[in-house]
DNA sequence: GGAAGGTGCGCG
DNA sequence: AAAGCGCGCACCTTCC
């Protein structure tokens, strides 16, 4: 794992007719051109890993390395330009970053673009984007590539704030790689435990392709108790004057409205809506189209959210009902080592705000207790309340009526949230901890504004300018703690993946195959959500695996809050295998 | 027959 | 119709 500073970094895209590597050393002088033939890459790049294990330096992380992986080829570190590009494009902390060859900042170029997803080009056309690059994704020339990095590593290091901006640069690109890792390997699911949950829930599915049983029980019921035999209860407006009809005065069909309401309907009702979202999210159709040979493969989109969190696509990934938890289930002799951290958001708030008063009610397990036990509020169910109220930007009810008892008691974190909420109301913009800023307001948004403060501003436009004015403030309060806790979630990814790639393989008779040639024989991460990670591992290599989560989470804390003393604790789960249950 | 908008609900 | 942030997806309706 050695590194030499002549080999630092490999920029690669394509010249002439194949592809050709820009080997540059650690200041970025280019030290040598490679053209290799499309065929040859996998080969080539494995044995320069080996050697040299350089930063990969391209235009966009899944365009190269699903490729990569599909062949047996991981690579340890690499530098996403796209991703990056977005970040240093809008991040206070480079204002003379503008886009390449770009005469007016902000307009968009060939940087500015979606990820590759596969879904926009054929297989065999992966790398085969010449001159359409601009309109399927980022520029793919080597040495538009090269030039790209290069500016983007002037700006990082005329920054004001360099060290973050590294640090958030690594993550991000960390995250790239992690996001296609994760597509290969695939979460382990159990098909057998999924069809017995729908069979259970659901009932037996008709021959016929009628709804099932239960759901079509439900339906009987719903129009029974409205005496309206023919309603259909998937149209929302069909529905409503139904109800209506039936005497129940609801102003929508949501089911925290209809809940209210005392009448023969609502309870099938309920069910039957709990029944169709199963069916329709994740029915037998789900299982046919995102299910393939034991696993779960969706796309994950790091930064696909404009906080930083990562987005998914296809087959919500990000919405697994908690319902169907059963059915991810770790390859006979493996485990699955499931961890969430507690509560992330507000200690990312102590920890920025460096709030030494919420950092002490963090301490321990239960932040929320510790809001309770500083006397801020008295119960743990009014702490939860009050903080989330304080961090989206709750104003009425329980919530907003508690978000001054925490003002009080943590001054520094609330005035964080609170300044970050002003700045966005007057269409300013606002960073994370390591520097991602968020996207200024639309020309629509100022357009509001100006127009609110001419002298024939009617009363309505007054009013809608207060409105959005009030809702951009909310967003910008939220993003300072949701991007700072994304950014702590993409540090502790990437540490935990360079431990898991420590540990020993197992024998050609322990490998789990259908997690991919690379995975197959090691702990792998499989899944992760935000604030959870799962980890596919060898049954005699789980408890290591529990341990280097944890190990992870406190060094995040440490790589983004130096010695601020604040926890991110976690709960740690080991699964049982498909053998037991 | 497809795009766009609305509604509702799953996740954090 | 959420009060209070960020998403993706399915379904219906409207419009072209």
């Amino acid at each position: 794992m050695h590194r030499d500073d002549d080999q630092a970094f490999v920029v690669l895209g394509r010249a002439g007719g194949g592809i050709s590597a820009a080997v540059l050393d650690i200041d970025g002088a280019e030290r040598e051109r490679l053209t290799l033939a499309e065929a040859d890459l996998g080969e080539w790049v494995r044995a320069f890993e080996r050697a040299h294990s350089p930063r990969w330096v391209w235009n966009d992380t899944p365009r190269w390395y699903a490729a990569l992986l599909g062949s047996g080829v991981r690579v340890s570190r690499c530098h996403d330009l796209r991703l990056s590009h977005a970040i240093l494009r809008d991040s206070t902390l480079t204002p003379g970053f503008v886009a390449h060859g770009d005469a007016t900042a902000g307009s968009p170029t060939d940087w500015d673009c979606p990820p590759f997803t596969g879904e926009d080009a054929p297989a065999p056309a992966l790398f085969d984007l010449d001159g359409a690059a601009a309109a399927a994704g980022p520029a793919i020339g080597t040495d538009e590539c090269l030039d790209e990095f290069r500016r983007q590593r002037d700006a990082v290091s005329r920054s004001a704030d360099s060290g973050r901006l590294r640090l958030l640069i690594a993550a991000e690109a960390a995250g790239a790689l992690i996001a296609v890792e994760l597509q290969a390997a695939g979460l382990p699911w159990d098909v057998g435990e999924h069809r017995r949950i729908l069979d259970e829930v659901l009932g037996e599915r008709p021959a016929s392709g009628g709804a099932p049983r239960r759901m079509e029980d439900a339906a009987r019921r719903v129009r029974e108790a409205l005496g309206d035999p023919t309603v259909n209860l998937d149209s929302q407006q069909k529905l409503l004057r139904s109800l209506h009809r039936a005497g129940i005065l609801v102003t929508s069909t949501s089911r925290w409205e209809l809940a209210e309401y005392r009448h023969p309907a609502i309870e099938p009702l309920l069910e039957y809506k709990k029944l169709s979202r199963l069916l329709t999210a994740n029915g037998w159709a789900w299982l046919t189209e995102w299910v393939r040979d034991g696993r779960f493969r969706p796309t994950y989109v790091p930064a696909g959210v404009v906080t930083g969190r990562w987005a998914s696509a296809g087959g919500g990934a990000l919405q697994i009902p908690r319902q169907l938890r059963t059915a991810v289930r770790a390859d006979p002799g493996w485990r699955l080592v499931v961890a969430d951290v507690a509560q992330l958001e507000p200690r990312v708030l102590a920890a920025m705000s460096g709030d030494a008063a919420l950092a002490d009610a963090a301490r321990g397990a239960d932040l929320y207790a510790g809001i309770v036990a500083a006397g801020a509020v008295p119960s743990r169910a009014e702490a939860k309340v009050a903080m989330l109220g304080a961090m989206y930007g709750a104003t009425t009810g329980a919530s907003g009526l508690l978000v001054p008892r925490l003002r009080r008691t943590f001054p520094r974190a609330m005035a964080l949230v609170d300044d970050a909420a002003r700045t966005g109301e007057q269409g300013g913009v606002v960073s994370t901890w390591l520097g991602r800023t968020s996207p200024p307001p639309s020309a629509r948004w100022r357009d509001a504004q100006s127009r609110a403060g001419d002298a024939e501003a009617s009363g309505a436009d007054e009013s809608r300018a207060r409105r959005w004015a009030r809702d951009r403030g909310r967003f910008t309060r939220n993003f300072v703690v949701q991007g700072t806790a994304a950014e702590w979630a993409s540090a502790w990814l990437a540490d935990l993946r360079g431990r898991l790639a420590a540990l020993p393989a197992v024998a050609p008779a322990r490998t789990a195959p259908r997690s991919g040639p690379v995975f197959a024989d090691r702990a792998h991460l499989a899944f992760f959500l935000h604030d959870e990670v799962m980890v596919h591992t060898p049954q005699e290599h789980a408890d290591e695996v529990a341990e280097a989560v944890q190990q992870a989470a406190a060094a995040a804390g440490r790589l983004l809050f130096g010695g601020f003393p604040i926890d991110f604790p976690l709960e740690v789960r080991v699964s049982a295998d498909a053998g037991k249950d």
